[in-house]
DNA sequence: GTGGTCTAGACCACC
DNA sequence: GTGGTCTAGACCACC
């Protein structure tokens, strides 16, 4: 048995920074925190979050102005593309974890149902 | 900003434990490794061993007998509450991110269609 | 024969604090002293002490803030269940005491009474 | 706060004989087990039994003859004070213990009567 | 062999 | 400062 560590902080960022782009709260043009700043109000170690900065830039997630700071810089598309690898990458875990407990598809699918209904009310669109 | 730490060793191997019990792989009155059979195999301290049984025991999922060893010992009825517990938790967190990527239930709901009949095929009973 | 063991200190530790709540000393919300506090103070291993602490933290006899400290957190209710709980632990080892000396509940009884006012006065409410 | 320590174990061993000639399943000139009987059947060192038989000759609770083993030597005048000065030790503390957990003595002595009919049924001579 | 208790101490997140 | 996790290892009772 191998156990699970913790998700290495630099792609926690930018995780964090793909959901709010996704959600629309971060837009193309956008300035998003200086590293300094980042650094300092999540008490992590700068280095750290340039290493997640230089990745989003080599993804073209984002965009680095020398001395100026650094800029979202996804397309529409991009976006697009983004969102639905991440709802991929959950509903495949999610299917397989269900199927691990014992679930049959039929009975996720049941399930998932009275979740979504009983949760917190409805959530239309 | 926080980050997602480990899930301790210690619930992992509890989790571990739960889940071969959900799936009848291990059953009532079976023993489970010594504790240091298991830190050896496992490559980790007993003392985290020691604390994993010892929570599963006062949770009465396994009973100990000094000097004999570690038996399960969880009644079907339980067994069936941990099962859905489990699904339930999951279900909880698939709904909450998926709603968190701006999918509306009724999209999440197509999309485990198809993840559930491109996946692997089929799953039924 | 066996012998009697020590009780484990974390026990003592746990039975010192109930009974300071059943005396009305630590009430409902009051801070009780800091791990490393308490071992200090009692020379003893700050993971001994965190056993005792976690033990009552599972018993919901204290609660836990992470950075803060802990706090008692035990209803009226459970008090006197707790108090009963002790008392007739003590009566009954008593009970079964006396008669293993070949007293007599009859003999027991008389002793008691003067035991008790003999002992030191009495004891009225 | 101090914890309370296991009782040493030649003290539980001269204990354990007290109760047993209390109770009369040891009487006066019977034979006790010799030192190495004694030793080997609870696993104990020698040298704690030796300890222990050396005090009760001290106590003159028996007498050994070189050779030919230990003897019961109590009169039984020394035994009925023997017996109650453990029910008196029994009682004392049972008292304050009861105090401790804050019934008045009102209180015990009718707890104490619930207990005994309650306990086992009867034990009257 | 088995589990139970305890010490010593590192390292971490959170306040 | 606070508590939480984990390692390393001693020593013990019980089988």
């Amino acid at each position: 048995m191998d156990f699970d560590l913790a998700r290495p902080i630099y792609q926690q960022i930018i995780d964090d920074f793909k959901k709010q782009m996704i959600r629309g709260e971060l837009r193309k043009g956008e300035r998003i925190p200086s590293q300094r700043e980042y650094a300092e109000k999540a008490r992590i170690n700068p280095n750290t979050v340039q290493r997640a900065y230089r990745e989003m830039e080599n993804m073209r997630m984002v965009e680095t102005l020398r001395g100026q700071g650094t800029y979202v810089n996804i397309s529409e598309e991009d976006l697009q593309m983004l969102r639905k690898e991440m709802a991929r990458a959950l509903l495949r875990n999610f299917v397989l974890e269900m199927r691990a407990l014992g679930f049959d598809d039929e009975e996720t699918f049941i399930m998932l149902q009275a979740e979504q209904t009983g949760g917190e009310g409805d959530n239309k669109k």
